[in-house]
DNA sequence: TTGACATAGTGTCACAAGGACACTATAAAG
DNA sequence: CTTTATAGTGTCCTTGTGACACTATGTCAA
């Protein structure tokens, strides 16, 4: 009996596509490549899996390493191993995709000195590999579930006026919402709890902050409670 | 600069998790393994992704190798990739799972001369590797995707009556569904063909014969029209 | 032939949810 | 104290959803 099975391996890697969202757009953050292949050219963070580490946990050390970012909401997207994809050799890879909130963090450089910058979904660079592919796709999985499931909170600060809240609504989903109606709607939720204080420093009358609630949101997903925004 | 990059690799299979409708069921088609290890435990029907396909070409391959199934519907999964999930060495499989009509199509013995048979959902024996957590899996993703993108018709002949099209949503949703209430919401969305044809051969009543209308399907899907059974 | 049976097929009403719509309130800044 | 910028609020109409029960039609067996 072999101690291991007669087939070809393959180099796997994770890529993560790591959202963000400021005032007005929805960002992805990027990595500059230093290295053949694509040297110079824009790419999502990411790299190889070592052997004593489970995938999910090689795109929380990549992400951490690349950008200094922990804690963050992370799930796995979709796995590409086309032949070709790497004109190397056959690189098969986990995609996954983060929201992070973007005031929080401050990206750094790469420990290997390479480039990092937030680009605005709508309008990136043209990137490595098939990373445009991947990207299209993780924008289509948020906005899909962004709608049944309140994981925009991941992008906003723990305080938060209804308003920013419509705003990255509004922004995910690329179209406008009706305040009257949005208010209505995710105040009937029960899964915000309203807070004693306003927003600072603002030209203009301040609104009310609120905070999302995760133990009522956990409830209401256990009675099979049906969201939709 | 080297040919190729130096970091660990990976055996990296796919599994299938097979679902198929009978009269009362929804089931799953398992394999039963011949060789170490798990010898003679049931498995999900999967292998080795060769270095010369994609990993979609491979989960193909091996529905087709394995049960004589071919031109399925086929979706990805999830990736995993824990360690100890096989007790030689690390493997990564890419799990799929895919809808069949269980008339259509005659389960073959594999190859290899292991044993292929069907088995209810709710009640699989003992898996190999992590195969429960897989199949698991699956099925909440079958029942979430189900209600939102007719997927069913997959699992049903080209021609079929309303009271099956209601039973099938009945078994996958575990949940009965009312039959004048079910009607009008399925007939309302326009997707389904009238045919000038009944059942045949049975003891009562035949139902009118209805078929998927593919056409109109993806018209709604483009004018963003949303399910929800 | 007819009665028993098994399933097909059909409509209403009450309630909830969703979408359109416009004005007043409040704070800051000049 | 006026201007400016945004906060905050309610109604009505339409549509969707869910509860609910009887008649129609075919087969089969006595």
């Amino acid at each position: 009996m072999p101690h291991t099975y007669d087939y070809p391996r393959a180099a796997l890697t994770v890529d993560c596509v790591v959202f963000g969202l400021d005032e007005d757009d929805l960002k992805v953050l990027l990595i500059q490549r230093g290295q053949e292949p694509f040297a110079g050219r824009w790419a999502l963070p990411g790299g190889f899996v070592h052997v004593d580490e489970t995938i999910d946990q090689a795109a929380r050390r990549e992400l951490q390493e690349e950008t200094g970012l922990s804690k963050v909401y992370l799930e796995q997207l979709y796995t590409v191993g086309d032949l070709g994809r790497d004109p190397r050799e056959r690189v098969v890879t986990v995609a996954y995709y983060a929201l992070v909130r973007l005031g929080d963090h401050r990206v750094q450089a790469a420990t290997d000195a390479r480039n990092a910058a937030w680009f605005a979904v709508d309008d990136p660079p043209r990137l490595a590999f098939d990373h445009d592919a991947i990207l299209a796709l993780a924008l289509t999985r948020l906005q899909g579930k962004v709608r049944y499931q309140p994981l925009g909170f991941e992008l906003l600060p723990p305080k938060f006026s209804l308003t920013r809240l419509q705003r990255m609504y509004e922004i995910i989903l690329e179209r406008p919402l009706d305040k009257r109606n949005f208010r209505k709607k995710v105040l009937s939720l029960g899964i915000l709890e309203e807070l004693d204080e306003v927003e600072q420093d603002v030209a203009h009358r301040a609104a009310r902050l609120y905070r999302f609630d995760e133990r009522s949101y956990r409830q209401l997903v256990k009675d099979g409670f049906n969201f939709e925004l």
